[in-house]
DNA sequence: GCCACCATGTAACACGTTACATGATTTG
DNA sequence: CAAATCATGTAACGTGTTACATGGTGGC
């Protein structure tokens, strides 16, 4: 999914700044999709503003630069609607942890803890995010389909590593000591 | 990850050819930790040889190219366990079927029946991945921890796409009666 | 007969990140 | 008082993908 795409559904949602897309998409609920940074944001709203799918409004302010506010536009919300009709690319997940885990016998126990530790923290602030706005206004549908089955996952995730982390602790401590037997 | 980290993580299991790694790394198991294309897998290899990480040796063949059977060297595997040791990055999870979902409202019934059968498709192909090695000669610890987990990761998914993927179709329908209704 | 698989490699191209430029306000 | 947050934008840079070049073998 290409920065324009995304900024595109963010802002079928309801109207953003830049600013607030790039929030967005590395910590909010749009993570999921795809993260962006300023130098890809900015230079893709304007594309977007240029090809008639977005339209702007600045909103002047004292001290920092105007804000500008952007909105999707009928075109943009077909185009955004006719993209989702397309075949889908195939989820991803990506898990330097896992690289980690696997190798768990040719590392230092205290790097495999950290590391579990570190995961641990990811999978909690994910579930926090998810159930923060479980109250909120922000319900409809299909955000209450996809929030379940965020916590369902992240709930798996969680629980695999509170029981089993201990075990994979233990496979870095027993090469370790066989590693100091043999020398 | 870069292309560069991946093949050396990959070569630290055993040798293999530029071909050999794009296909564990688009299909194969370590496609948990990045995927890479040829044209950037075979200057990876070239750099890292003249770097001193990685050793070459050319089996020629009849008709084909001569395969260039890659072996990590002590150096290459010192760079690839310190770079594990190092803080890591988060794990991420892109999901283009999870934008569908949220969307579900706003599309045809059909396009969210075949993003789900398409997104199941891929679990249970991820399953199968998963347990075919189980009784294989891949089998060490850190993999069978591995292995576990993405099999509870994916068991989770499965389970959640086949209780509620109904509810998912219904929401679009719904939203398309009213649609309908109001014409 | 055509497509997929094996097998390597290069060059043009697209895309996105990082760092820079600017600067007020709030929070610890 | 330093750091984070809000707020925009550009330019250099790095990295990776796509398409091309080449060509034999085996399955449908």
């Amino acid at each position: 999914m290409s920065v324009r795409s995304l900024c595109l559904a963010i802002l079928s949602f309801g109207d953003a700044t830049g600013y607030e897309i790039r929030k967005e998409s590395t910590e909010g609920r749009f993570s999921y999709f795809d993260d962006a940074s300023f130098g890809s944001i900015y230079p893709a709203l304007a594309r977007l503003e240029s090809d008639g799918l977005v339209t702007v409004r600045e909103e002047p302010q004292a001290g920092k630069p105007a804000r500008k506010v952007y909105s999707i536009t009928e075109a943009g919300r077909t185009e955004f609607i006719n993209s989702l009709c397309e075949p889908q690319a195939a989820d991803t997940f990506k898990s330097p942890f896992l690289l980690i885990a696997l190798n768990a016998a040719q590392l230092p126990p205290e790097v495999i803890r950290r590391a579990l530790e570190r995961r641990k923290a990811q999978v909690h602030e994910e579930l926090r995010l998810l159930t923060e706005c479980e109250n909120e206004e922000c319900r409809h549908p299909g955000s209450d389909w996809t929030r379940n089955y965020g916590i369902a996952c992240m709930n798996v995730t969680l629980a695999y590593l509170e029981e089993h982390g201990e075990a994979l602790i233990k496979i870095a401590e027993d090469s370790a000591e066989q590693l100091a037997a043999a020398e």
